[in-house]
DNA sequence: ATACTTAATGCAAACGATTGCATAGTGTGC
DNA sequence: GCACACTATGCAATCGTTTGCATTAAGTAT
């Protein structure tokens, strides 16, 4: 049903060999301008499209690169994927899309038939899947707010924005601060939980923790007017992320809370949205073009040069103080 | 390097089509318990992982479906490559996403080596490119605004729903009504612009179309203050998208503007951002989970029986009616 | 005219799986 | 003890490319 090359080969009058070179462009300086152009021309007419399977199966590459994603949920998430795969499109690799918040184990998830892996905030436990891909020579690269030995990574230091955030709270006089988290990111090695659990130790404050079921807005806007109801109002609510800073301002308001003046509120990503709220929402924003950009880098580094060292960057998230924590 | 089928036969002491049998579970019924056990052993010892392309060539299929999508932007797009991707996952096969905003004709972009496509949002001008696939046997299924002839889709009927959203402008009293939408999707064929002008010649009212770069709210929202200086303001402004919207009502309330009473706002799609603004934004809600889910359905409907007739399905969106438009 | 280089092309062996068909082995009925 | 069915496995062709090496043709220096 499809053109071949075999087809190609017979109609134009040459060998399969010199129909590969001319369309697969590897070869094409050997081949003479008239023939070349014969090629060409019979596979348009034939409306030739190579096939993949073949090609990688003999060169061992599939021009793939796999992005992991812990969540495909917000616009913070679009513009990571659209901005990976942009940088990929230019490399003229194309981008295969994989959430892996649920379960990994199970079913294809381990059969990657891709060049490289670029994996954005994705958790530490996954260590041990890369570990076999880079056996296999894999390249895998993390962007986040993960930092790993085993690979390359670009990490965002969000312990130090956390720090920084907390700290700032602190420093317009919150004393009861609260950290909202989801249930899912809610694990050792949060780099933001870490960072306020940091902050609040060294000012000698009480920690507390406020679990989400997960990222939607509508959930922490729900969870902040149960928590308020039972445990009281606290004076100042470091997020997660941006959405449930959203959702937790969204839910104090209801409740006729003030921000800044009753509770300060600070989230975390820099995601547009939070320039859009009658009280702009603080937030430590992440740079997040430089991010992808870095490791895209690293990854096509990596490929052209499988063996070089191991190079972790480290970039530094930025406070954006608007109206939600000032007074 | 990597293991092969081969290397598990010697092993194990059985030959490549056994383990083969075993391992693609195609022939896993045809082989006796014990030595299916013991190629399991050795696969899991030697850190198997099947060659994809191997297997696809043989086979034809990828196990991957792409996503073509207009733009991947705004948590609307990473909606919809979630909801995409769960279902895709849960058939098992992977999602090979593509942004089609830009050109299309250039490099590699059609040289599909995937099982399907699931295009969202993606103009008629594609349908040239797509018949080319068809030939070749591969499904593509349009999800979104557009209805096309020759492929499978589920529509989201956007012309009703701009109706519905335009005569209600006009039923609460507006009569300078303009249609916001960026240059990109501006074109003979937009369901919502089409709508717009329909509703508006048959109340006899002038139409006005205000057009902005991108799709981003900052930009609609520079846009709408200049156009105001310029032009005056409408009394009602339907557009093309929540996140137009959203960039107008802010740029209107830096201008002192009221909503609704000065000017009545009305968005589409429906995304979750639009409630929590403090005058709420109406708007044309898609049923997004439904449409997705119907997509796949086509899609794996038209692998299993690649003959059937085509089949179109049309949804309905629904007019959420908020503070934005109520006077 | 000969030897030697260079350019253009073809031959055939991979790449790593799947699968139709053949075959060896094992039990069953008569 | 023979024919037969059935189960479990192996053989070898195949999928559509790429690519190292051989070969032919043409040009060039001696």
């Amino acid at each position: 049903m499809r053109t071949t090359i075999r087809q190609i080969a017979k109609v134009a009058g040459v060998s399969p060999s010199t129909v590969s070179r001319v369309l697969s462009g590897r070869g094409a300086h050997l081949i003479s301008p008239s023939t070349r152009e014969r090629v060409l021309q019979v596979a348009k007419e034939l409306e030739y499209q190579p096939n993949i399977a073949a090609r990688s199966l003999v060169t061992g590459r599939t021009h793939t690169i796999a992005l992991w994603l812990n969540e495909i949920y917000t616009s913070f998430h679009a513009r990571v994927v659209q901005l990976i795969e942009d940088h990929l499109w230019q490399h003229g690799d194309d981008t295969l899309i994989r959430r892996v918040g649920r379960s990994l184990l199970a079913s294809h998830a381990y059969t990657e038939h891709v060049d490289g892996i670029l994996a954005h905030e994705c958790p530490a436990y996954l260590d041990r899947v890369w570990k076999v891909f880079q056996r296999r020579g894999l390249p895998v690269v993390s962007a986040g707010a993960y930092v790993h030995t085993q690979v390359d990574y670009v990490a965002v230091d969000l312990f130090a924005g956390g720090l920084v955030a907390v700290r700032h709270l602190i420093q317009v006089g919150c004393r009861r601060i609260a950290y909202m988290v989801n249930a899912e990111s809610c694990h050792v090695g949060d780099a933001r939980r870490d960072a306020y659990d940091t902050a609040m130790r060294e000012a000698g404050l009480p920690t507390e923790h406020i679990i989400v079921p997960d990222q939607r807005r509508v959930a922490s806007s729900v969870v902040i007017r149960e928590y308020v109801q039972n445990y009281g109002l606290p004076d100042g609510i470091f997020c997660h992320n941006d959405e449930m800073a959203i959702g937790v301002y969204h839910g104090l308001r209801r409740l006729g809370v003030h921000i800044p003046d009753d509770v300060a509120l600070v989230g975390c990503d820099g995601i547009e949205d939070t320039e859009y709220l009658e009280v702009p929402l603080s937030t430590i924003r992440q740079p997040l073009e430089q991010m992808c950009q870095l490791a895209c880098d690293l990854l096509y580094a990596r490929l052209a040069e499988p063996n070089r060292e191991t190079q972790g960057i480290v970039l530094q998230p930025e406070l954006v103080m608007r109206e939600s924590s000032l007074r």
